[in-house]
DNA sequence: CCGAATCGTTGACCTGCATCAAGACCGACG
DNA sequence: CGTCGGTCTTGATGCAGGTCAACGATTCGG
């Protein structure tokens, strides 16, 4: 639970232009730019690095700053009074942290493993927008994206039982590795159970007894403590609701 | 249960300047256009009534189309195969529906009650976006409070007790109405009982009983099945699990 | 103004997941 | 390579909220 200042582990590369290696341009908002697009959104940005435990936003701090993950993992949740956690997101390269923001942070953000990212000031931002309407358009784009699958996990916790939370999210992580270039068999789990719960709604024993159940019916293999195949593709869907309706995600 | 289709209730306007009158301009996007924008915008627009029951877009359709909601309460919905059902949303006059969608809805839209909107067809609709800058930035906006909304009801679904899911409804309410010109003390509720569980992952046994709770402990009183006053605003928060970092809403 | 259908409330009981507790495992560091 | 702190798993038990059932209240068509 190191808590080190976003400005602590915050490194500054300035003019050079960093954007036009980036691996994540691919992935991420940036990719609808050209190259004097993304030359004038590299003077804006503050390319840092991080390392896990870091903390990127805290809630309730006067939001400053967008980002674009570039590298690593970050976790995104909110925070009741009395502890209770509720994990919102779980961010990869190319996505965008910082959308949903007034005044405040309405959440906080923690890298889960090492990682880089593009920080922007909030008004530079906003400028940058103005000038690219194609930028703006990205963003958008993503905003719809990242609501729908806000829609999806809404129904997840207001209504899925606990296996079903479990299969839905194995079933996401796989889409995102094949998306990501994987073969969607394979995943890797970035985050602790506890994590998991607290995205789905659920506890750490809850998470555990139910990933014991899958593997014992023979749905999915554990790899290591951090990565597992799923070896019943089919089962595992029908197990998550989905079924027929099915996003043709998964082989 | 009646499910009309759109096309038996919509009622094309056609050329006549529809917007320039319109009651919900100043609570939608659409606020932030000039007369030009406006004439141009209503153009591309079928404006349409509905009623209570009708169903405006059904889970799994092409997604064709765009709405703006500009009288009436609509519920928004999705599915499990099974008949479970959860609301993700109810919108009022100014709101937008269609942002988070793919090639198909994701979700059910129905009519509340009796009300109207505008609809665009999806491609007319980017190409407006694309030639009016500032309306793609009022939707981005407005997609950006609706992912705070959605992450709000996240927590709320995943970790808040059903007590506390409760008072965080009526407290929501309270500052929609306030934000619509009323004190925020009397409260509408459109919904049946049924569709307050269905949106708060409850059932309406449950949503019942914490009803009679709060009345019983003199935090609100009915004054029909459909409409209440808040009595113990504070009370309320507190039980809603926001207090001190209260968003400053309420009395 | 009546009757039927729907909606809402209340009570009794049940269950899925939380909670509490105790080991097993795992990885980091001397 | 041991051991120490955190993570994961498994088991026993409890409870918040779900389910089932019965009965009021409200609405609406005629």
């Amino acid at each position: 639970m190191t808590a080190l200042t976003t400005a602590a582990s915050c490194v500054r590369v300035g003019s050079a232009d960093v954007c036009a290696g980036c691996s994540a341009r691919r992935l991420s908002v940036c990719g609808v730019l050209e190259e004097e697009g993304l030359r004038r959104l590299n003077e804006a940005a503050d390319h840092m690095t991080f390392a896990a435990g870091d903390v990127l936003v805290r809630e309730g701090d006067p939001a400053t700053h967008l980002f674009n993950i570039t590298a690593g993992d970050v976790r995104v949740h909110k925070l009741l009074s009395d502890g209770r956690r509720q994990i919102v997101g779980f961010l990869s390269p190319g996505d965008f942290l910082g959308l949903a923001t007034g005044d405040r942070y309405a959440f906080s953000a923690e890298a889960l493993r090492t990682g880089s990212a593009c920080r922007f000031r909030k008004a530079d931002y906003r400028r940058i927008l103005g000038e690219m309407p194609e930028l703006e358009h990205a963003l958008l784009d993503r905003a719809a994206h990242e609501l729908k699958a806000a829609h999806d996990q809404m129904l997840l916790l207001g209504r899925k039982t606990a296996m079903e939370r479990l299969a839905s999210f194995l079933v996401n992580l796989s889409g995102q590795a094949r998306r990501a270039g994987g073969d969607g068999r394979m995943l890797a789990l970035p985050m602790t159970r506890a994590e998991i719960a607290d995205y789905l709604g659920l506890t750490t024993e809850t998470v555990s007894r139910n990933t014991t159940r899958l593997k014992t019916r023979g749905v999915i293999r554990l790899l290591s403590m951090h990565s597992l195949s799923i070896e019943r593709p089919r089962e595992l869907l029908q197990l998550a609701g989905l079924d027929a309706e099915a996003e043709g995600d998964l082989v």
